[in-house]
DNA sequence: TTGCTCCTCACGTCACGTGAGGTGGC
DNA sequence: TTGCTCCTCACGTCACGTGAGGTGGC
């Protein structure tokens, strides 16, 4: 029989996780003096602490470990836990090994040209029904007045989201489109579509803000950003105006609107998915 | 400006956690309604939500983070945190990795021949001051004898250690060496050596319990568990006595006594390194 | 009797999620 | 006035480390 420090020196454990084991019913010490309280603990106990310790060694929670002692040993179910820990481990080494790899890509990017003030980040995003137009990309189109449109036509029906309006270049046709988010499904009006922007399992975004003169910068920041990191685009790059400006007077929700060309902000969102292929 | 949820869904986060960075001071709101408490966020807000996010998503902790944004950007404090961040990184994914590998080996293990009931465990050992005897490797060695004279002799300097005693396998030389722990060195004497056991930064270890006979089926769960988890051996294996039998009444500290042969404890250590080499 | 070890609370850790109980805003 | 959103506590999470304050054992 031992006490608990020389047991706890024993197993190269401690006195206070012996005492936790002992409050989760883990590993109760063999005896317990009724008048003192001390805990004693025999060495036959030592398999017992070395299981718990190993299965804590492979990621299992005390929770666990308590399940699986509380069995008679079954094999089977002891298998089916630790496959499934096999899974969750392969999913958390591969989170370690993206954060790893974005702390090294920033590295690279501040080592070679400093902080450029750009944050991408990646993230799911649900899918959303929109009201847009598309519009030939010439130098001389008028997003504004299609905005109004838009917002207008939404407005008539009630049917505006919330959350803000955004375009789709879509390269393949040359083409830009105009659009706002909705609601519910509204009638069909010549030249305006209603359609679902697609949900997405990882969009790269990032968040510009003051004039649109200096967007380019923010697109370029996206770019090496998903090369870098070794993504590659699987989708449109939009531009979604969180705040924006308007010189007409228009029906849009609460907080989007900005005073002066300081205050837009403006977030590109590029769809992409892993490997360079 | 908008309100605390509208200002969360917008940036993909929740009102609790834009709470917590105000609490924190990570990020205020712009504006807060005297009467209601109301918060209120602005658009210009969101760089420096996106910078959090992500900063977060690389591995780092409100508190370094805020510290971060303490500072006016400095470009230089960023490298060396995100350096140490990389560091901290590579050392997590490496012990996930090893984590990982364990519970594979350990699968195998199982699917192949069920559960045999030893626990290996990786552990660090401290260097200790030994006395011991070598002995040749025979069928007739008398461990029992070596170890009372040992016993007697570690008592009259009132040196012994509360450690238990052990034998290392000196292949090599076809020599065993039983040998106990001494608090502290003491002259030599003929036949004996005090020695220093040196400290090993991995050990794989496993306990056995009962009889010895059944002992070498722990030496051939120790080395199959070294093999399968990409170990090699670097040193000599050793048998501890944890729990031991004696037929003559010798000086040893409390506990290490066992009455019967079930009650026999036994670990095996084998130092090994990473490597098949 | 003096140290040493043990005992039982109980707080702190980290970044929030999740109620509880109450009030302002449209 | 009724919901809806907001507010401020405050507990719970996980596996202990670390005192605080008090008592048994050699």
């Amino acid at each position: 029989m031992f006490r608990i420090s020389e047991f706890a020196r024993l197993s190269r454990t401690s006195a206070r996780m012996l005492r936790h084991y002992d409050e989760l019913g883990l590993l109760k010490p063999s005896f317990v003096d009724p008048s003192s309280g001390y805990r004693f603990y025999s060495t036959a106990q030592l398999p017992t602490l070395q299981r718990i310790l190993a299965f804590q060694d492979m990621g299992l929670s005390l929770f666990e470990i308590a399940q699986l002692l509380a069995q008679p040993l079954s094999n089977t179910a002891l298998l089916q836990k630790l496959e499934a820990k096999v899974v969750d481990l392969e999913r958390d080494l591969e989170r370690r090994q993206m954060q790893l790899s974005a702390v090294r890509a920033r590295l690279e990017g501040l080592r070679r040209s400093g902080d450029e003030g750009y944050e991408v980040v990646l993230r799911p995003q649900r899918a959303q029904l929109m009201l847009g137009r598309r519009l030939e990309f010439t130098d001389e189109l008028d997003l504004g007045a299609t905005f109004d449109a838009l917002e207008a036509l939404a407005a008539k029906h009630e049917a505006r989201a919330f959350a803000p309006p955004l375009v789709v270049y879509h390269d393949e046709t040359r083409e830009v489109e105009a659009a706002i988010p909705l609601r519910f499904q509204i009638p069909d009006s010549s030249g305006v579509v209603v359609f679902t922007l697609p949900a997405e399992s990882n969009v790269a975004c990032v968040i510009h803000t003051g004039g649109y003169d200096a967007l380019p910068n923010a697109t370029t920041a996206l770019l090496e950003w998903v090369d870098r990191n070794g993504y590659r685009a699987v989708g449109s790059l939009r531009e979604v105006y969180l705040r924006f400006g308007s010189s007409t007077p228009v029906q849009v929700p609460t907080g989007f609107l900005a005073s002066t060309s300081s205050e837009l902000v403006t977030e590109l969102q590029l769809p992409v998915a892993k490997g360079r292929d």
